[in-house]
DNA sequence: TAAATTAGCGCACACTTGTTCGCTAGCGCA
DNA sequence: TGCGCTAGCGAACAAGTGTGCGCTAATTTA
């Protein structure tokens, strides 16, 4: 068993190293196997022993990264149900995952927008993703119709990733500055929503 | 006098060369130098005459992106003038922006969130304008607070571009939905924002 | 007309890249 | 204990990269 224990330890070490490389210099593209190779003190060609490819590799980074952020949702909406506003424990929460996981968030930004159909294909599950919880959970809890929290969900997403761009290079004291700005404008959406849906 | 205009045409040669290879699968920092020459039909060192670096030639690719989208919007308000929303005018003139110039566009996107600093900054400079433009517009023609009107410029020029971002990839049919959706949640917006204004 | 400038080129160099091919050392099972 | 399997390695390859150097040919200037 202690074989199967090893091999998984080198492949921590690839992922994490790779994760290493991608800071605010490098994208997936621009980092390579036997870059990679080297930060995780393997050879060259031992890579092939894990991945297939450097394009495999790079999946596995973006569904890890995903992962995390979605585990944040989760961890967001209990706080949530404990109380305090949505919008401003959501929009906390996840400047601290950008904060905190500035590499893992820059990923998906970037190949969100990147040259890799495959990652942009990836990327985009994720924020699908994100957009479907949040309407979901607006759905219920507000009582709008499901188009319409489809359309505000969408909005605020895309804004709240937008806000995350600007926030991963931004000083902390801008980066209260931007969350507030963030907040405002989501609330403007909650607010126009509802009206929209008191019309209809 | 003939010398120079000479010059001119290569450099032009460049350029040009430079943008048709930034396609669906290309970013600037997956251009080399000796590619681009070979497109322009020079020799790689011959790219030395006119750009110091690879670098200089982005900077130079992006301020020309930013500048047709310049010219676009004004080409936008003039229709606005002659009648027609603000919002579906708006929205429809980005919207063949993004398909009649979609090399230029990308290049926006991708070096916004891209690994060269100096791209990033330069981009931003471009939207940061935008949003400038967007915030005095409204401001003089809503009555809107300056700061209310620059929250809500920020807020759509940001989703106006992640939709472009959508749009650059998709069918015309799936355009014309998104644009429809885009609509709409700037239409949220304005409602939500105006209820703000009223309220303070 | 003679001299100076310069856009463009070919050659060369030192690197980095992805990937193939045998090989070895050692764990895991029988 | 002995045998099979396999993670990891080193060498090698063909291809691509940025850039320095010296030359030519033609335009511009004096």
């Amino acid at each position: 068993m202690r074989r199967q224990q090893q091999k998984l330890k080198t492949r921590r070490a690839i992922i994490d190293a790779a994760f290493n490389l991608l800071d605010e210099q490098r994208s997936l593209s621009s980092i390579s196997l036997r870059e990679v190779a080297r930060a995780a003190g393997i050879a060259p060609t031992s890579f092939y022993r894990h991945f297939k490819d450097i394009d495999e590799l790079g999946l596995t980074l973006v569904d890890e990264a995903g992962l995390a952020l979605r585990q944040l949702m989760r961890q967001a909406r209990s706080r949530i149900d404990a109380g305090g506003g949505v919008i401003t424990t959501s929009v906390n929460t996840f400047m601290e995952f950008v904060v905190a996981n500035s590499n893992e968030f820059r990923l998906l930004l970037r190949e969100h927008s990147g040259t890799s159909p495959a990652f942009r294909a990836a990327v985009l599950r994720e924020i699908q993703h994100f957009i479907e919880e949040l309407s979901d959970y607006t759905a219920n809890h507000t009582g709008l119709s499901p188009y319409l929290a489809g359309l505000q969900a969408e909005a605020m997403v895309k804004l709240v990733f937008s806000a995350g761009a600007e926030a991963i290079d931004a000083s902390p004291a801008q980066r209260d500055l931007q969350a507030q700005r963030l907040i405002q404008q989501l609330r403007i959406i909650a607010k126009g929503a509802s009206f929209y849906a008191g019309k209809t």
